[in-house]
Formats: structure tokens, sequence, C-alpha cells
DNA sequence: GGTAGACCTGGACGC
DNA sequence: GCGTCCAGGTCTACC
């Protein structure tokens, strides 16, 4: 099945691709020649699908499956899409502010401003916990670790599995995770997440459509073990909202050598460096790495 | 409120 | 090949 879906302007499918590292992690697969990306995706039926997104003429997005999809599974898989995209995200606040800052002026013009979203918050909330303390080769053994041993199975290509589900995750053992998956002292910290999930007590998704404000939703992110200032900035990002920096070893690395001479710094430093952003220096932060 | 130590793994490095 | 050290955020205990 073919799906053509349009995006709000400006939008460049490569550079939401390439707004982190995320493309790179399972069950995502970057298609560098289109700067596209393939994905299984496991819907709420149970059906295991591939994914095949793929830029379009004018702009707009292609995506394609071979699975067959009844009207319901389709609308869940259009809904995914535009969420994993932002197709909808209006930034034009952020463009108007960055047109005076000569290092991100070209953002509107360049379709900059989305960030790559896995299909559910809870995959982004435990690739999140996996970036935790550790390499970014880490990150991606373990996050492939939890695919190959918990994920769901495409019917018709054996070995080919989505990222499992909150209720998949949650029937393993901490003693599992450590083993398969190599999560080390991260294990209680999804498997905790992930029993919450399960049985309804955490309901991540619905903080999508939450008209909350962002401290409010930030409380409940920080409520979730192994979930610190950094994880919930970087969930808030993912959720667009841009209040609070994502500061780790890179942000203070970033910011003492274009603001303080190379001086050691602390938090502190890196939000006011942005602050001048004000709702938007998360978002401001991001790009500057990547401008 | 601030700080120190533990948590776990892989990579870099020295021998 | 082996042992040691270090990087990377968060939690907990303690002051």
């Amino acid at each position: 099945m073919n799906f053509v879906l349009s995006a709000r302007r400006p939008f460049n499918l490569s550079v939401v691709v390439n707004s982190h590292g995320w493309v790179q992690l399972a069950p995502f697969s970057h298609d560098k020649e289109s700067d596209g990306f393939d994905y299984l995706m496991e819907l709420s039926s149970g059906q295991v699908i591939d994914l095949r997104v793929r830029p379009a003429d004018g702009g707009d997005v292609q995506m394609e499956t071979t699975a067959a999809l009844n009207p319901a599974e389709a609308e869940e898989l259009i809904g995914r899409v535009t969420w994993m995209l932002g197709l909808d995200q209006d930034l034009t606040p952020f463009y108007d502010l960055a047109r005076a800052e000569p290092k991100l002026a070209s953002m509107a013009e360049q379709g900059r401003g989305r960030i790559l979203r896995s299909a559910t918050l809870f995959e982004d909330a435990v690739k999140t916990l996996c970036t935790v303390n550790t390499s970014w080769a880490g990150t991606k053994r373990m996050v492939r670790g939890l695919v190959k041993g918990y994920g769901a199975e495409h019917a018709h290509a054996p070995g080919q599995r989505a990222f499992p589900t909150a209720a998949r995750l949650a029937a393993a053992s901490e003693q599992d995770l450590r083993a398969n998956a190599k999560l080390g002292f991260r294990a209680p910290f999804v498997l905790g997440l992930a029993q919450a999930v399960a049985v309804g007590d955490l309901d991540l998704e619905a903080l999508k459509e939450s008209t909350a404000p962002t401290l409010e939703v930030r409380k409940q992110l920080l409520a979730i073990k192994g979930i610190g200032d950094y994880a919930a900035a970087n969930l808030l990002m993912i959720l667009g909202r841009y209040d609070f920096i994502p500061v780790d070893s890179w942000a203070l690395k970033v910011v003492s050598k274009e603001w303080h001479d190379g001086q050691p710094i602390g938090r502190a430093e890196v939000e006011a460096a942005f602050a001048p952003w004000g709702a938007w220096k998360g978002l401001a932060y991001w790009f500057w790495n990547y401008a």
C-alpha cells in the first residue's frame, strides 16, 4: 500500500532524518541514497508491518508498506508517521527568532527544526534511558538487543522485528534484560517503565496531546525512575516542548568552547547561553550543534 | 540544597 | 592478551 503525506511547510525529510542519531537505532534503518528510512512497526492490532519512508515530489512524504491494512490500521499508521516526522508542526515563531541569529538564520529556508521521533513515546523513553551514562555505541547495542530479544517479528520477514511494546518488555525479568540487552543498571529502570505503562499506571502516549504546562509534564517525566534532568529535557524536546535544554557532557563542551574559552562550566552556564531564546531555547541549542 | 559514591559497559591505553 | 582507567547521567545516602 502506498500513501503520500503532506507536511506543513517548510519541510525537508532529509533534515528530519538527520536531526539526531535516532535513525541509527533499531528498528530504524537509514536509506542513505534517498535520505529516507525503513522501519518496523507493531500496530495496535498486533500486526507487524514494514515501512518505507521516502521523499516525494514537491516536498511531501511517500510512505509504503507491503502489508495489507484495514481502514483502522491505515489510519493508525498515518497518525504515527505524522507524529514521527512532525508533519503538522508549526515552527513559525522559532523561525522568526532564528532570523536574527546568523548561525541559525537559514533554519526556515532549509526546513530545519523538526526532530525525528519513534512511533511511540514509550519507545523514545526507553531509547532515552539507553543513552544515559554510556557511549553512543553502547546505546545502539542496547536498543538492538531489546529489538532482537523482545520485539515482535514480521510474519513474512524472519528476523525483522519491531520495537517491543511495553507489555512485551514488562513480561521480561530484570536479569534477562541485563543478560540479553546488556542494559546494566538501566535494566530496572526500563522494566519499571514498561510495567507501569503495561498495567496502565502511566499513560505516556497521552503526553503527546497534553495541554498541561511544560513544568507539569516535566514533573511527570522526572517521577519515572531513571529519568533525570537530561532525559526529561530530551523527552520534552521530542514532545515539541523546548523550554529545557538536555544538558549532557556534550552541551557543557559546546558552551564552554563557544562562550567561556574552554573553561569548566556547569548547567547554569548552558542555560544562560540560550536564555534569550525563551521557550525555544532547547531547539536553538539542538540545532546550534547541527549548524 | 549540595555532594560523593555506586551503578555497568566498552574502548583506549600501557605493559 | 591482560589489567587498569575513564566516560557517560541518575539514584541514594549523607551532610
